[in-house]
DNA sequence: CAGATATGACAAC
DNA sequence: TTGTCCTATCTGG
């Protein structure tokens, strides 16, 4: 379930087990043979997320760059290590733990010169202390792109995913199809607060939940919306059920894309 | 057991 | 915009 919230609780995570450790790895599938050798037996000193990008900085300034994209997941747990089973990509062990990770877009050792080059690509995290709306905004208000097409690209906000997309358009009572130029400043800000206190709180539950909000009992019996991601939702991957809040039936549509999901009424233009 | 599906990103048209 | 890649899991027959 890779958006930036995931990889923000799985750095803490990793952080956990293995920093200050010196840990064994290796890749059991091949494709990470190489790489493997060259953080195999180093001691990892720290980690970090930077949007749906992780990092984990090893000794003598070697990180390991690890992308999920859409199908890519850890699996942790105590030693001793279990049998590989399936695509095993990498594969870490040390402190009494061990790390699974399979078919992740990226896995990958990098030098401090590569390091900077993914962080000068990368827009602002809303889960980062060093974050700056302002400087996003400004990225936003000189596009003609969808606001939903701006949220989604990584060099814009880091982090933001389709569900979030999706959610906090809603939430804002935005049309995904709004150019940027057209998102005020304080449009935009509002949105921002929003997707960050709705990412913390991925981070903190491990699930993204965007209803919030006390609705009537019938809007309450109106359909369910906790998705398959295990969130409550109010429209991401319900078409054609309605709305919880007006109970207009949510559209489906593809933009940039991606999936777009929204309520014609709540979010008109 | 084949086929569809999945919260992503990139290259190529 | 379309195609492609990465892998596991869920669906229907």
């Amino acid at each position: 379930m890779p958006e930036g919230h995931t990889i923000h609780r799985l750095a803490a995570r990793h952080r956990e087990l293995f920093a200050g450790r010196v840990v064994a790895v290796d890749s059991p599938q091949g494709r990470f043979a190489a790489g493997a050798t060259l953080i195999d037996g180093r001691r990892l000193i720290d980690t970090e997320a930077y949007g749906k990008h992780l990092l984990h900085h090893f000794a003598d300034e070697l990180s390991l760059h690890i992308h999920l994209g859409l199908y890519g997941k850890f699996a942790d747990g105590e030693l001793p290590l279990p049998p590989p089973v399936g695509q095993l990509r990498m594969r870490m062990s040390g402190g009494g733990h061990w790390l699974e990770l399979r078919g992740p877009t990226a896995c990958e050792v990098l030098e401090p010169p590569a390091v900077a080059v993914l962080r000068a690509r990368l827009g602002q995290d809303p889960l980062r202390d060093d974050a700056d709306p302002l400087f996003a905004y400004g990225k936003v208000r000189s596009s003609t792109k969808p606001v939903f097409a701006l949220l989604l690209d990584q060099s814009v906000v880091a982090g933001c995913g389709l569900i979030y997309a999706n959610e906090v358009l809603f939430r804002a009572g935005l049309a995904p199809t709004t150019p940027g130029r057209f998102v005020t400043a304080a449009g935009w800000q509002e949105m921002w607060d929003d997707l960050r206190a709705l990412m913390k709180e991925g981070v903190a539950r491990g699930r993204i939940d965007t209803v919030h909000t006390a609705h009537t009992p019938e809007a309450m019996r109106r359909a369910p919306r906790v998705d398959r991601h295990g969130g409550e939702v109010y429209v991401y991957r319900r078409p054609g059920q309605p709305c919880l809040v007006c109970g207009t039936a949510v559209q489906r549509g593809s933009l940039a894309g991606r999936n777009l999901y929204w309520c014609p009424t709540c979010q008109p233009g």
